[in-house]
RNA sequence: GUCCCAUUCGUCUAGAGGCCUAGGACACCGCCCUUUCACGGCGGUAACAGGGGUUCGAACCCCCUAUGGGACGCCA
């Protein structure tokens, strides 16, 4: 028996530790029936993807010990840097369903979109767009077409009556047409989307298993129904739970570390971090909480994966590692890891040229730059006492900071900073002042290294950790304050 | 709003109709070990969302309600 699996990770900048529980099941999956696994990075979108985060996503696939098999290269839209040479192939493909009358041509602009759904939904139709919605008359179809105005390609779906998709984990699920819109298969700029894509690689791959996120039922139906026109074989699907913060919201950086990353950085061991992700939503048969990838594999059933969302427990976690960390290093595996862990060369370069021209002795340099090995800094409230800022105004800095660093992607340096000085301008601060609780949130006192850079060598994870860490320990904004805050952060000019 | 998926201690989970007086793990509390703290050992608090069925028997099967989550893009 092959089977071959398949991800689609949605690679938002940093590996996000969801795409390494999909992929772990996957690769469970795939090895106990001796199959393979097939890990494809998609982003027709070319917007996510850069070759920075495709490596990072692939060096933590490989940190974390997942390894992952070469499927046949099929081109496809890769992602910016290996943009398809080959993506006609997807146009054929559409053009094929346009053909034969299973898919047709829409002139549609963006605009008349919004009106049609708004005009549906006023009329309380409760119907997602078809194409008897999007029809234009023939006239106005050939005057652009004439004009050379874009189009995309889009599915005819059924209007009515309901489709049975199988869930290898939850059986048949019944979803009902009314509510799938003729989705578009060809973006106006020729590339695919992802729904066209996804069905053609998987068939060109010859991929049989479908292991991804809750997050993809409600699309099945659309893919299924390509699977018939073209005459395809549909591989089996099954549906992982999706990890949750615990409010048990969808897993986000706003309110949990979720970059492998980050976790790298704070000191887990990937083998914990496996450990731990392995028993998310899954159990040994005899209930071990900890093993290793092999163990897990030898034991692996997909069957025995539980369907409510996970809580990521960062608790658990570091006790997990700390099992790890005692049961399983030898004082000299101990000695090596820490030192692959921090005291790298890579690690230590990017810090020396920041504490070298502070420093008089060696013996001043763990007190200077301890925080660059450190988790969260150990602050209190008088840690933040200042000459002239007020307690509410360093809760209002940080506070403002979270928002707009959440929103922030480039984490280099120079843009880090000009960032920040944008907002200590919008907030009408002097910058010396605005950075203030910064540096303490960062690196737990005010006389240290400059924390913008101190900031950029962290990561966003860890920097965004340790300042919702100080916003926790000073005591955030009431739900009130935090409302009109929100308020004013957005009426900000930035 | 509509559709879909889910629901066992605070959290991760065991549980496939009788082995359930519901088991384990994290966290928490107590005791022991210990010059401190951790580790380790022992013990404790703590859950089948609610209501109806089906059955001799329901945490488990069915229905309704509630709650949580997800999806409704020329994102993936």
């Amino acid at each position: 028996m092959t089977v071959r699996t398949r991800v689609a990770p949605s690679p938002t900048g940093d590996p996000h530790v969801g795409t390494a529980y999909i992929a772990l099941f996957n690769l469970a999956f795939a090895r106990q029936h001796g199959g393979q696994f097939v890990l494809r990075i998609e982003d027709t979108d070319q917007i996510r993807s850069t070759p920075e985060s495709e490596q990072a996503i692939l060096d933590s696939m490989r940190w974390l010990g997942l390894e992952w098999d070469e499927g046949p290269d099929v081109g496809g839209p890769h992602g910016p840097y290996r943009q398809s040479e080959r993506k006609d192939q997807y146009k054929d493909f559409a053009m094929r369903l346009v053909e034969e009358g299973k898919a047709f041509l829409c002139y549609r602009t963006g605009e008349e979109l919004d009106q049609l759904r708004e005009e549906l939904k006023a009329q309380g139709i409760n119907r997602a767009l078809k194409e008897c919605d999007l029809a234009l008359p023939d006239a106005e179809v050939e005057r652009r077409m004439a004009e050379g105005a874009p189009y995309v390609v889009r599915m005819k779906v059924p209007e009515t009556g309901t489709c049975e998709v199988d869930d290898m984990l939850r059986g048949p699920i019944e979803l009902d047409w009314e509510r799938v819109d003729a989705q578009i298969l060809l973006k106006s700029d020729g590339m695919p989307t992802y729904h066209l894509a996804n069905v053609v690689d998987d068939h060109l791959m010859e991929i049989t298993h479908v292991i991804r996120g809750e997050e993809w039922i409600n699309s099945a139906p659309k893919h299924k129904l390509l699977y018939e026109y073209f005459g395809w074989n549909m591989p089996k699907l099954c549906h992982m739970p999706l990890l949750r913060n615990p409010d048990k919201s969808k897993l986000s950086k706003r309110k949990n570390p979720t970059s492998i990353l980050y976790y790298k950085r704070m000191g887990y061991l990937p083998e914990a971090l496996l450990n731990y992700l392995g028993r998310m939503g899954w159990s040994m048969p005899d209930e071990s909480e900890k093993f290793t990838r092999q163990q897990m594999f030898d034991n692996f059933d997909i069957q025995r994966v539980s369907l409510g969302g996970p809580v990521f427990d960062q608790e658990k976690l570091s006790w997990l590692n700390g099992l790890w960390i005692r049961e399983e290093l030898s004082p000299e595996a101990f000695a090596a890891e820490m030192q692959k862990w921090a005291l790298n060369p890579e690690y230590l370069m990017q810090i020396i040229p920041l504490i070298q021209p502070r420093v008089e002795k060696f013996s001043d340099v763990a007190p200077l730059a301890g925080f660059f090995l450190s988790g969260m800094m150990p602050v209190t409230e008088q840690s933040f006492e200042h000459k002239s800022l007020e307690l509410e105004e360093v809760r209002r800095i940080l506070q403002f900071s979270v928002w707009h660093l959440d929103q922030h992607r480039n984490w280099g340096r120079d843009d880090l900073f000009a960032t920040l000085k944008s907002l200590s301008e919008a907030m009408e601060m002097k910058i010396r002042d605005f950075l203030f609780p910064l540096f303490v949130a960062i690196s737990g006192t005010a006389q240290s290294v400059s924390v913008v850079d101190a900031m950029s060598i962290l990561g966003p994870d860890m920097s965004r950790a340790r300042l919702r860490h100080a916003l926790e320990v000073i005591g955030g904004p009431s739900k009130k304050q935090t409302k009109k805050w929100e308020k004013e952060f957005r009426d900000l000019s930035l």
